[in-house]
DNA sequence: CGACGTGGTTGCACCCTGTGCGACAGGAGC
DNA sequence: GCTCCTGTCGCACAGGGTGCAACCACGTCG
């Protein structure tokens, strides 16, 4: 019941990674609540304690013990009647400090919103984040009923136009075609697809991420030139069609290009 | 700008414990990362270690290790030329799980923006926590450029019409005229204003928060009655007169009637 | 009813982990 | 050169976090 019970961690077998990893054992407990906090999803918003126990393989009562500290600090809460715990207001608060940061998310609020109603789908701005794209600011259509997106949803980069719109951006970077040849066939579709969205300028999902779902993303540029976000549409595939979609890219090119203008014009402050 | 007085709480001058937290002596490092996640706020998004050290009086190298292990988690990030941090996206992503919850919001939704554009100021919908209250929807009116309002904004209870509605539907829970006698001038004017509030249905500010801003806001109950959020509109007072305030009003009362039904219905699932 | 299942919380002892201290590297200003 | 910032890192100590198990509350079933 040594060390090999304690940090059953599982998973932290990856200290090859490069560099960073310092903090792999330091601050276990800061990480074990950040791990809490992340098992609570759209899915399964309220979860119970000893759930999140067995999901993270931790202790009954250290997951308990967090969830209390966690709930001093507001960041979660605890449903009185059920004993279940659900992430709290406090993040809330938090996060409307962070989306205050992301400058692209002002520039963009007008543009989407006329586009939304122009176009009569959603519109969003997402900003990449590591392994994923991160709604920033969205645009609900007036007779889109149910709101399929939100910010803070989390965007896979691989199956969705803007996803794609990033992924063609570092693979530009990063002198794609440098491959030594063994590239599967997926890999190969997936080269060409992101060529294709660099030359054309935007990405287009059918029927990929959501299903019945198709959309559209172009890239926005920051002064520099380099992709800091990008701008979709995403509606039902039998109301946004191809015609829509094509329909779509040049407003989405206008609006992306005023964001960039009004972003390089606003260029201070964040240091 | 404001007051901001909910910021940290004033100093702590006896280290280690930080102060108001009843758990003082568990989970200190837990504690000590969202007292520096406070510390981040809409006039100083971006902070140095330095910095948060004084103000928390903690060891510099304690943020430091802190901010690193929350960096790895992704909730905070460092601008790597100033070596400053600032709020990450991982915290947007909780946050939109957390909005997800707040079954009030998507009722909301709708209204709010056919409100807003009807009246062309720009309304939310908040709710209590603590001692404050919290902006979890809002929709901005078209003409009106600055948006002053965020999801996710703290909102004092006493100077805004917003807050005096949560104050008004707590007073009013309390047996407000309990009173032993002793209350100050300014104590009975906002009794007696909280109990027009109730008897009105709607409460205004005018001039209070926001220096030349006005606003109205009545209460949205649930089920069994109690208020669970409220729905207002605010605007700049030349813009937002006597006239346009009153007219507002039974809009909202039938935007807060129609939420409520809705909120009703979808009675179920949170469990 | 009483034994069992579930769920969340708490006392206790151990020892890992977080911390204070100081030193270090890198800039900025003079 | 110097001084005064900044943020990070090594080290040693002890304080805080953890595992374990007991405990309490609630439902359910025999």
């Amino acid at each position: 019941m040594d060390s090999e019970r304690g940090n059953t961690d599982g998973e932290n077998a990856d200290r090859g990674t490069t560099g960073r990893d310092s903090s792999a054992n330091t601050h276990q407990s800061l990480h074990r609540a950040a791990a809490i906090l992340r098992t609570f999803t759209e899915a399964e918003p309220q979860r119970s304690v000893s759930d999140i126990a067995r999901q993270l393989d931790l202790h009954k009562s250290t997951v308990s013990r967090i969830l209390a500290a966690l709930a001093d600090d507001g960041l979660v809460w605890q449903n009185a009647r059920t004993g279940r715990y659900a992430l709290g207001l406090g993040l809330v608060e938090l996060a409307g400090v962070a989306l205050g940061q992301i400058d692209v998310r002002a520039a963009s609020m007008p543009h989407i919103e006329r586009l939304a109603s122009t176009l009569g789908e959603t519109v969003t701005v997402a900003v990449l984040r590591a392994d994923e794209a991160v709604t920033v600011a969205h645009a609900a259509s007036p007779h889109s009923v149910r709101h399929v997106s939100w910010i803070g949803r989390r965007i896979p980069l691989a199956t969705t136009a803007t996803g794609r719109v990033f992924l063609a951006a570092r693979a530009g970077t990063r002198r794609s075609g440098a491959g030594d040849g063994s590239a599967t066939d997926r890999e190969e579709r997936m080269a060409r697809e992101l060529s294709l969205v660099r030359r054309r300028g935007y990405a287009i999902e059918i029927d990929e991420f959501e299903p019945g779902g198709a959309g559209v993303a172009v890239p926005i540029h920051d002064a520099a030139g380099s992709v800091v976000a990008a701008i979709g549409v995403h509606g039902p595939i039998e109301r946004f069609g191809a015609e829509e979609r094509l329909a779509a890219i040049p407003m989405l090119h206008e609006a992306a290009r005023d964001i960039a203008l009004e972003l390089g014009s606003r260029k201070e402050a964040s240091a």
